[in-house]
DNA sequence: AATCGCCTTCAAACCGCTTTGGATGGCGCA
DNA sequence: TGCGCCATCCAAAGCGGTTTGAAGGCGATT
C-alpha cells in the first residue's frame, strides 16, 4: 500500500493525501479525516525511503564507534548513553546509526556519512584534548554535539559535558574535611579529556590545603577492574601508603575494593574510597544505601540530553552552538570515613 | 556532485556512468576506467537515499532494544555484541540501525521497520521461552536472526548460539571431578532461555552423579553485582554450605567474590568458583593468567557471525534457516581447587 | 552489398514521496 | 451582475539514483 494507490482508492490525487496527512492546512477538514481513517484502515505507512529522497533529509542521526585494532576498548558507558540517546530519537522518529569503524577510519568514516548523506547530524563521543573530529565536523558541515568537551579546541562548538572537574574537587574537598592528606587518585587515561578534568580539579582542592600532590599516588589507565586493582596494589605497597582513593569508575572501584580486601583493609573503615558512578543501569551502585561514595551523573540522561540538542540543533541550524554543563551529585555511602592516623 | 553532473562532466549518459561505476559488463572498459578516475577526482559518493529508493533494498540491518520502564535493564554484553556485528555491516557497506524502545511497543517497531522499509532484517536479542517475536517476523516477512534459540518454538527459523547447557554440564563435572558435591548455581533470569539451559546442564552433570540438585542452591536473578552478592551471601549462610559456585557472568562474578571474602573464605582454596565469561572487551577475565575459572565464549565474535547469518539470509532468501552453535572454552583460572572435605 | 550480431551507449521510465504552481468553484462584497 | 479572494484540490516536476528497451556503429559472414 502506497500513496498513489491510497490516493486512488480515496478518489484524491496524491497531492491532496500527503498534505492530509502531514498536516498542511490547505486541505478541508473533513476530507482530512476521511484521509486519515482510510490510512489507518488500510495499514498505510509512509516508505521512509521515498521521504528521505525527496526531501533531502535523513531523519536519522549518527554515532561513529572506532573500534581499536589493538587494545578493542568497547566503552562500557557506551550502552547506556546509547540508551538515552535512542529514547530521544524513537520519540522524534528518527532513526540512530552505528558506524563501527577501525579507528584509523574514523575521517573517513564521517565524511562518508556526510557525503552519501545518510545522517542529518552525528553525536562526538570520548573527545581528546585538541580532538581533530570538531574541525572535521565544523569543515564538512555536518550538525554535531559533543558529549564532553575538547581543551584546546577554539572553535565554537555545541557540547554536554558533566562539570567533572568540580565534582572531583568536592570529592577531594569532602575527603580532605574528614582528615585524609594521603589521597590516591585512580583516573582514566589522561589524553581522554574528562580524564585531564577530573584531575584538574583534585588537584586544586588539594593545593588548596596546602598539599603537593603526589605523583605516586597519582595513575592513570584504562579503566577496566584489572587496571583498578593493579595501580591500587601498587599504591597500597608504598612506605606511606594512601588513606584515601578516588576512583574514575564503578568497574575500576571494584577492582580498587579488591586490592583492598587483599591487603585486608576495610573499606569505610581502614580505608576511604570515591568513585565516580556513571550510574550504569547494569552497574548499581548498591540498592537502598550506596555501596561507594561517589559523584553520581546519569550517562543516559546524558544521552538523551545531548540528542536532545542535536535535534535542535538540526531543526534549527544557526551558528549559535549550544552549550550545556551538568553537575554530578555527591552521594554519600558506606566506603568512606574519617581518616584514622589524625 | 551527483551522477547526472558527473556524467555530463564526462560526455556520457548518467545510463553508462552508474554502470561503470557498479561494475556491469556491458561497458567498455576503457570508459570505464575513465569513470572511476573521474568518481575519484571529483570525490563522488552516490547518494544512499536515492539508491535505497531505486532498488527498493534499505542497506540496513536493525536491533530492536526494548528498555523496560520498570527494571532499565540494557544488558551489559549488548555493546560487544553490536561492536561485533558493526565490524560486519561495515564491512559490507551496510547501515546498522538501533531502536530503542519501550519494552511494550516491541511489536510495534518491528512492523513499523518493515512497513516504513528502513530495514532488510533485523537481530532478535535475549530471546525468551516460546519468544512471540519469532511469530510476528515470520508473519510480516522480515528476514532476522535470533542471537539464542527459543525453546518451545515450533517454526523454523535462523539462530546462533552458544551451547550454554554443554558448557555448564561441562564446568559441573570439572566441580565434581574436584569432588565437590554442594555445587551452588547462580544463574540469570530464567525466562531468558539461555539461563534455562544452562541450569539445564547444570541439573544433568549433577544427577549423572547422582546428586539429586538442591533448590536451597539455585537461584534465578538479573546479572548484576548486587544480585550477585546477594545470593552467595544467603546460600553462604546456609548450614550446609557450598564448595563452589557456578555463577553466570563475570560481573555477578564480582558480586559473589564480594560475599565470599566477607565470610572470610579465599577464592580457590576455600571455596571454587566457575563464571561464565562473556569475553567483554572491558571486562576481560585477567591478563594472563585467568582470575576465574570460566567457560568463555566472545560475544563480540558472536555478533559478528550473526551478522553475517543475516547479511547471506538477505542475499540469498529461501525457505532454509541457517543455524549455527557455538562451542564454549573451559578455561581454568585461579578461582577453582579441590574440595576441602573430602 | 546486404545481413547479422556484438559491443557500447543512451533515452526514458521508474522507485514513492514532497512541493511548486496553477486550476476550479463558491462566496462575499461593491 | 461582476469581480476578487479564499478554500480546496490537482498535475507535474522534482529528489538522485537504477534498469529496461532500443539504437548506433562496426567487423564478420554470406
Amino acid at each position: 500500500m502506497n500513496l498513489k494507490e491510497l490516493a486512488s482508492r480515496l478518489g484524491l490525487s496524491p497531492t491532496t493525501v500527503s498534505r492530509a496527512l502531514n498536516g498542511y492546512p490547505e486541505v478541508n477538514e473533513a476530507t482530512r479525516e476521511r484521509v486519515m481513517a482510510a490510512a489507518k484502515r488500510h495499514n498505510y505507512h509512509p516508505n521512509t525511503r521515498a521521504i528521505r529522497l525527496a526531501t533531502g533529509r535523513a531523519m536519522a542521526v549518527g554515532h561513529v564507534i572506532p573500534v581499536a585494532t589493538r587494545h578493542e576498548i568497547v566503552n562500557p558507558v557506551f550502552a547506556d548513553f546509547i540508551a538515552g540517546a535512542g529514547e530521544t530519537y524513537s520519540r522524534n522518529d528518527y532513526d540512530m546509526l552505528l558506524s563501527v569503524v577501525p579507528d584509523d577510519q574514523e575521517e573517513a568514516a564521517y565524511r562518508s556519512l556526510k557525503s552519501k548523506g545518510n545522517v542529518d547530524g552525528v553525536i562526538v563521543h570520548a573527545p581528546k584534548m585538541n580532538d581533530p573530529r570538531i574541525a572535521l565536523l565544523h569543515d564538512i558541515g555536518l550538525p554535531f554535539v559533543v558529549h564532553g568537551r575538547a581543551t584546546g579546541t577554539t572553535l565554537p562548538y555545541s557540547w554536554l559535558d558533566v562539570n567533572n572537574r568540580r565534582a572531583f574537587q568536592r570529592a577531594a574537598e569532602f575527603l580532605l574535611d574528614l582528615g585524609h592528606t594521603r589521597i590516591a587518585l585512580v583516573n582514566g587515561l589522561e589524553f581522554m579529556d574528562f580524564a585531564i578534568r577530573r584531575r584538574t580539579g583534585y588537584e586544586g582542592a588539594l593545593s588548596a590545603r596546602g598539599i603537593a600532590p603526589d605523583p605516586a599516588l597519582m595513575s592513570s589507565d584504562e579503566m577496566t577492574e584489572i587496571a583498578g586493582h593493579r595501580a591500587a596494589r601498587r599504591m597500597l605497597a608504598l612506605p606511606l601508603r594512601p588513606t584515601a582513593f578516588m576512583v574514575a569508575s564503578m568497574i575500576s572501584g571494584m577492582g580498587v575494593r579488591r586490592a583492598l580486601e587483599e591487603a585486608g583493609l576495610q573499606m569505610g573503615r581502614d580505608i576511604s574510597v570515591i568513585i565516580h558512578d556513571d550510574d550504569l543501569s547494569y552497574m548499581k551502585n548498591g540498592e537502598d544505601v550506596p555501596i561507594f561514595t561517589a559523584t553520581r551523573s546519569s550517562v543516559r540522561d546524558a544521552g538523551r540530553l545531548a540528542a536532545e540538542m542535536l535535534l535542535d540543533l538540526i531543526a534549527n541550524p544557526g551558528p549559535v552552538p549550544q552549550q550545556r554543563l551538568l553537575e554530578a551529585e555527591l552521594i554519600i555511602g558506606q566506603s568512606t570515613g574519617p581518616c584514622l592516623r589524625l
